[in-house]
DNA sequence: TATGAATGAGCATTCATTCAT
DNA sequence: TATGAATGAATGCTCATTCAT
């Protein structure tokens, strides 16, 4: 009965939709229909299938974001902080599967315009750059390339959570948490 | 000249513009004229267009496969072998960099059926896990669960690439080919 | 400030748009958002988009008449009364371009029901038919069916109309004033 | 069963119902429907409605110059030859009433662009032009401005055909057809 | 009187696919 | 094998209109 329910309605049907189908194989009546609304309301609350979608985006990464950044320790240990930052966000990936799926499917898929997705990126690789860059400076993490680093990070943390999800119950087993983050450190610490 | 030409003219344009605009971006008329001929004849080499992508995504993955196995050395040090495989899979994508556009956009993506995407993923799995589990059993590799490291060599075979093709250039760079291998050995090695 | 202004605002606005854009390619919710007024608000003022046209159509064409029956002399003159009253009607359209050019697009249009437009037709039509009989019984003015002269009048206004409009400041030069109430007088007139 | 059987088809009916619900009221999907073809068939042809619109408009008045163009005599008396030519258009009217009716009501309609409209007067406004300014040489027209002379032509048309198209039969009885030619000639006759 | 979120029928257009030539 | 006109279901989106507040 309150505003807002219909439009966060619409966002939860697409996201649930867009990942189970696909973007193009999801109409926009679809979408209203399973959200219980019209599908002139859609367009009420969004101008355009593109923009639902861009939104949908930024809003999940913004997020994912929050929820880490809010996570972030400075204990003086740097691996001991690594480790509770890597844990917290596959946290976030199991308790939001679908919402980790989303990003599977979408990080590098045309179907969001490019500048969203940068856009997107930008605000997690922000505060990643700076753990890289302060590991670094002692002497913690090897001195390579910091985009290259960034990469690198992104790609195992894709891996990480497609494996956990995959394999439901994993990553309740402690040897598989603990391989997830010695795979994660080991490949940028100083040896 | 002859007809042979015509269908592997549909495969290249619609390699192209899958890589350019998306599958669903991409009409089956604008292959057709794109590559010279006229629509039906699309449909005479391929029975529908998820076929010709299926087509498409197969070949490739066979091609990359192939490639990279050629490449497979037993010279008894393992850190030099997976180094020169390693380099082999990346300068492939180096020299190849709209089929490995491909992949990046269409490995996760729904527009690909899944035992499509399956099929082609265990060609390359096969002989990973059994290097890896080579480099298990001479102790030179950490004991974590197979699948784990099948997925984060994956994951950092895609980022390294995503690295390479965005900055071309820096593959010549000793510093950063060298780099992007530490990250891939170190993760996986025994310490 | 106070509530008719709202009203107003709506004819003004809908007057400005119908005749920039059509009236089909403007739609309600344009009209009272440059109105300055909520998409409601229109339809408590009017039952429905083509009852505001009509409103529209009816409430112009009777401010024309208006004008145009107060100009009516009757000096004994014929042709000197006929000119006044010619240079009146082409003074109010140069005076009232927005509205003139609404009729010149509407006059003819399936977008106004032909009720409302025939009904518009009589209000000016019935004066001009009495000075035409006029001009016959005494002579002046030739003998032609009375159908046709209407007519011919209506057509030789909306060219006259529409060149003035096209060419502003031509009315300014007598020359292209005479010219006009020339032809207009010279068609009818008894030869 | 021949091809432009179907692009006629479409022609024809877009024609015809454009005249008798208007531009924006017919649907595409019901012009095909009427035309006998599928809807797609029409976007194979034409590559909008609007585009449609515009060809139709094209085509028709260059019909309708060409026939006109056709019938220019040069007997040496003018007026015997602008008789004749105002007749010959009349008589186009009362044989293609559907296509007479068409210009009444989209002359002077946004439904079709402002450069369409003028590009097809053009070809008719040319050689009308030419007359005038013979006729002005000679000493037989009135020299008033050209432009509005050319106005005045066209408007004085479309009233007497919009008469005559009214009021079927007049076109028969030589009263009126006199009549409709004497308006039109003495208007601009040097008197 | 005024609001603006909500409605849902309707529209122009697209596109994979077919088939007669 | 190759063609390209024809198909028609499906889609994103619009917009006049309603109604609870």
């Amino acid at each position: 009965m309150s505003k807002p329910d219909k439009k966060q309605a619409i966002l939860d049907t697409a996201l649930t939709l867009f990942v189970s189908q696909g973007f193009y194989a999801t109409s926009t009546a679809s979408i209203a229909k399973q959200a219980g609304v019209a599908t002139g309301t859609l367009f009420h609350h969004f101008p355009s299938k593109d923009e639902l979608m861009n939104h949908l985006f930024l809003t999940i990464k913004q997020e994912f974001a929050n929820e880490i950044q809010a996570q972030i320790k400075d204990s003086g240990d740097l691996k001991l902080d690594a480790e509770h930052l890597w844990c917290s966000a596959i946290q976030w990936a199991m308790d939001n599967p679908l919402k980790q799926e989303f990003f599977q499917q979408y990080s590098m898929s045309p179907s969001i315009a490019i500048e969203i997705r940068e856009q997107a990126m930008n605000g997690i690789l922000g505060f990643m750059g700076a753990l890289l860059l302060q590991g670094q400076s002692q002497g913690l993490l090897a001195a390579y390339p910091l985009a290259l680093m960034q990469d690198n990070c992104h790609g195992q943390y894709l891996a990480a959570t497609r494996y956990f999800l995959d394999n439901p119950g994993k990553w309740q087993e402690p040897e598989h948490k603990t391989a997830s983050f010695a795979l994660f450190w080991n490949a940028m610490v100083q040896s």
